[in-house]
RNA sequence: CGGGGUGUAGCGCAGUUGGUAGCGCACAGCGUUUGGGACGCUGGGGUCGGAGGUUCGAGUCCUCUCACCCCGACCA
């Protein structure tokens, strides 16, 4: 249940596979690539959820789910898309024990056949804009995978919307953007740079990608989450059109948006140390742990009436579980649910009934010297502070680890330099050229040009030539 | 697909010059314990990744094969 992990300065690697397990977030399947995601891990995965959904819904999107097998023909018919991900697909040939008349693709993401729906049932201005979203899996074939960060099945939500004019995909795109941006720093206690792509970094088929970048524990940084400004490269291949005010035929402009499991495995790089996880309270499915301990049997009777007691009152505010477990010590309990990442404990034993209070242990800092006693009054209103806390405090901790890592490189010697410390923010001419020559030389990728910058004229930091806007360069997942 | 590594109990590992498989943890039962990872006793659990070969005899030697992990190329 419970195994010692290997530190993260030893080896970050495989302490994050050693903490996913050891924490029952998932495990490895017997399917090459895959991986079970286990009910606490999936509980995360559910906080997230709940919260993309409800924002969603509240903007006016709607969900639907589209199907998860795509003709081969339709994957192929935007140039674009089939290059970016023809290497990835996974292909059923037979189908009850017969070979298919044409192949199918298990979706790797579903602009095409989504698309060719939104074909048959646009005509008009007025069935504008569509704003569909679904949650479900997909699949692309993958190198290389890690649990969560990166798996050949996935799960994801993709929002797909159709609009009559560029201007409101656009803004589309961004208000998408903000509501990930959001998750991710309110709910994930994640700080995340919103940027625009590189050509060489966008969406196969899209006219620009948007995307959240978030630093990881190990100084790397990793694509949080990408809202798409589709153009009309999908309409112009699907036939997606539709009669104006004027009665003019026009284009619809598109934009699509997904973030995916991925996001779990951020949490647990971000806040994670060398006991385990450190969940933001927000997104923990245990908010608050409470762990009896008694010697006796009649104080195990008076401990756990009060733990009752406090179940039924507190446990109506917050995610609140009491570790009841007879055959494990209280010691053990502590380092377990420190493990698994639980915001506040709550320690009650005989002598806190004696006093009507109870010690509270906080996840964010070294326990043992940051215990408090609370009174059992005070209880709910101390708790709720404490949460609130912890929620602002891993998010500064980790803003602050993002600062104290990124550079400000002046030239390309500085700029590997940098890369191989964090992140480095500098300027650059835009060109495909200097990026590539950035890659070779420094095995780092331009992961975006923030959207919030100063628009000041300086000089690239790969050919010197004038620049206007700076990029965030860094070695990535 | 390249480089590295590992396959022996659920997990982590040991197993010598080949001689018929063991330790720790976990698990089950009982008892004592419980304010920072408790302890004792008893017990269950194995086609040694797979196939072939050498041998009287293979976890161990040889050949082939498969799987997985880590590091790269690809990517959310």
């Amino acid at each position: 249940m419970v195994q010692k992990l290997t530190p993260r300065s030893v080896d970050d690697s495989t302490w994050y596979t050693d903490v996913v397990q050891a924490a029952e977030l998932a495990d490895y399947s017997p399917v090459r690539g895959c991986m079970v995601i286990r009910p606490y891990g999936y509980a995360i995965w559910e906080s997230m959820q709940q919260y993309l959904d409800q924002r969603f819904k509240a903007g006016g999107h709607q969900p639907a789910y589209f199907p998860l097998f795509i003709p081969q023909s339709f994957i192929q018919k935007e140039a674009e898309h089939i290059e970016g991900f023809a290497p990835q697909l996974a292909v059923v040939t037979h189908g009850g024990g017969e070979k298919l008349e044409e192949p199918l693709i298990v979706r790797p993401t579903s602009e095409t056949i989504i698309n060719a729906m939104y074909a048959k049932w646009i005509r008009s201005y007025r069935d504008l804009p569509i704003l569909y979203y679904q949650w479900c899996n997909v699949v692309r074939w993958e190198m290389r995978t890690r649990l969560f960060l990166r798996t050949t099945e996935f799960l994801w939500h993709e929002g797909h919307t159709a609009h009559a004019t560029a201007d409101e995909a656009m803004k589309e795109v961004m208000a998408i953007l903000d509501i990930y941006r959001e998750l991710a720093q309110n709910e994930m206690a994640m700080p995340v740079i919103p940027g625009r792509k590189s050509d060489s970094e966008k969406f196969a088929g899209a006219d620009a990608t948007w995307t959240i970048e978030a630093m990881m524990g190990n100084k790397w940084a990793l694509q949080a989450g990408t809202s798409h400004f589709l153009g009309q490269h999908f309409a112009k291949v699907f036939n997606i059109q539709f009669l104006d005010e004027s009665n003019q035929l026009q284009m619809v402009w598109q934009t699509s948006w997904a973030v995916t499991t991925r996001l779990v495995g951020a949490l647990v790089m971000v806040h994670g140390d060398d006991q385990g996880l450190r969940l933001p309270p927000r997104m923990a499915p245990i908010q608050v742990v409470l762990v009896p301990i008694w010697k006796t049997e009649e104080e195990r009777c008076q401990v756990m009436a009060v733990a009752e007691r406090v179940r039924a009152e507190l446990g109506q505010h917050v995610r609140l579980k009491v570790d009841d477990r007879d055959d494990l010590s209280p010691g053990f309990k502590f380092n377990d649910w420190e493990m698994r990442g639980v915001p506040l404990r709550i320690e009650l034993g005989p002598k806190d009934v004696q006093n009507n209070q109870a010690v509270l242990a906080r996840r964010d800092m070294p326990a043992r010297q940051n215990k408090c006693f609370v009174s059992l009054d005070a209880l709910l209103s101390e708790v709720r502070k404490l949460l609130d806390d912890i929620q602002r405090n891993l998010y500064a901790q980790a803003l602050r680890f993002r600062d104290e890592n990124t550079f400000h490189p002046g030239n390309l010697e500085e700029l590997t330099d940098a890369v191989g410390k964090g992140f480095a923010r500098a300027y650059w001419c835009g060109s495909a050229e200097c990026e590539n020559r950035m890659k070779e030389t420094t095995r780092a990728t331009i992961r975006c040009v923030p959207m919030d910058q100063e628009k000041e004229p300086g000089h690239c930091v790969i050919c010197g030539q004038a620049a206007s806007e700076k990029a965030i360069f860094a070695r990535s997942f």
